[in-house]
DNA sequence: TCTGGGGTCCTAGGACCC
DNA sequence: TCTGGGGTCCTAGGACCC
């Protein structure tokens, strides 16, 4: 027997609970965002594959996704629907193993002990679409940032092994951004180094890749790049470290009372949330989101720590004072950073 | 045709203390 | 002809992920 790590990756998974309940609409393109408005502010939570194929991806603005995919059916985001679906989702796992880490709504890792694990990989699948309806697809790995690398390759509702014994062979000649964990962003800062390839990052020198990134980003690259897996497998959920909620205005706002009386809303809303799952708010943070798109917060602490309404909004609206006045604003959030 | 909303973790720089 | 050095805490910003 031996141990493999399985990453369980729901397929499309937004677009698919809403296939669900609209058959009709299966082998069309799908787009689900925001208000299922494409001509308002927002982005693609959920492309259909065929969707996809017209260039529209998640992270898409839905006015970009309108203009290149036309004839796509556009559907609001339904919250509900997916927190049930991917509840149903992780009591399947659950059953076939408490060894499990939730990683999203719609993708775990499990631990198995297993004589075949392509065999154990199928018959994950196959409960999945028999309990939910849904498809997933399945990555095998020694360790997890394998199993998460290998659900990729194996989409959609397929299988795939990555470990020790093809690694290189399968990961040495792609971009560092196929790392999971590193973006656009590092992978042109390492391109400035001559780093290309998850070879190159590989190859890197350790000294150099620790001066540029940080005593810890450096050598965590390094790792990503070897297939070495930084944190072990979390069966426990993990503590809330803060709570927030942000909203982009349609149309940029530059009313300063307006703008105040949203950071209290959302105060006032996170306030009531945190009460609820009875978290204590430490500090109060701002977000403010100019036109065009710069982004700055400043945050304010709570001594001692509450929940209390008035005091929540007290400290967002002292954190939000300390931004200039006047300018116009696409997005305010409030976040509350909660005790340990 | 601009870029959502929910989070987590890391980094740099300054304050402060001994 | 100055102002060490280390540790810790706090804040703002950045990167990434789903």
């Amino acid at each position: 027997m031996e141990h493999v790590v399985l990453h369980v990756d729901l397929d499309q998974f937004i677009v698919a609970v809403e296939l669900l309940r609209r058959p009709e609409l299966r082998g069309r393109p799908v787009l689900v965002g925001g208000t299922g408005d494409p001509t308002r502010r927002g982005v693609v939570a959920g492309a259909s594959y065929e969707a996809r194929t017209f260039g529209v991806h998640s992270g898409t603005p839905l006015r970009t996704a309108v203009a290149r995919c036309p004839e796509a059916v556009f559907l609001p985001l339904d919250h509900d629907a997916y927190l049930a679906a991917s509840a149903e989702f992780m009591a399947v796992l659950r059953e076939i193993t408490g060894m499990l880490e939730v990683a999203g709504w719609d993708e775990a890792f499990l631990l198995v002990g297993t004589e075949d694990a392509e065999r154990t990989a199928r018959f994950v699948q196959g409960a999945v679409r028999e309990r939910t309806g849904l498809a997933c697809s399945v990555g095998i790995g020694d360790n997890r940032v394998r199993a998460k690398l290998a659900s990729g390759l194996a989409k959609p509702a397929g299988v795939f092994r990555l470990d020790g014994t093809n690694w290189t062979a399968v990961m040495a000649g792609r971009p560092p951004e196929a790392l999971w964990g590193i973006g656009g962003r590092t992978a042109a800062r390492l391109a400035t180094f001559g780093v290309h390839t998850v070879r190159d990052l590989a190859e890197a020198d350790a000294a150099t890749l620790a001066g540029e990134f940080g005593p810890r980003t450096g050598p965590r690259l390094l790792g990503l790049a070897h297939g070495q897996d930084p944190t072990p497998m979390r069966v426990k959920p993990p503590r809330v470290r803060s709570h927030g909620r942000e909203v982009t205005f349609q149309q940029d706002l530059s009313d300063p009372g307006a703008l105040r009386s949203e950071v209290c809303r959302l105060a006032r809303q996170v306030s009531a949330e945190l009460a609820e799952e009875g978290l204590l708010a430490r500090r109060v943070v701002v977000k403010v989101r100019r036109a065009p798109f710069a982004t700055h917060t400043h945050g304010v602490p709570l001594v001692p720590s509450t929940w209390d309404a008035a005091a929540i909004e007290g400290a967002a609206l002292a954190a939000f004072n300390a931004f200039e006045p006047g300018r116009p604003v696409r997005l305010v959030g409030v976040r509350a950073e909660v005790d340990g």
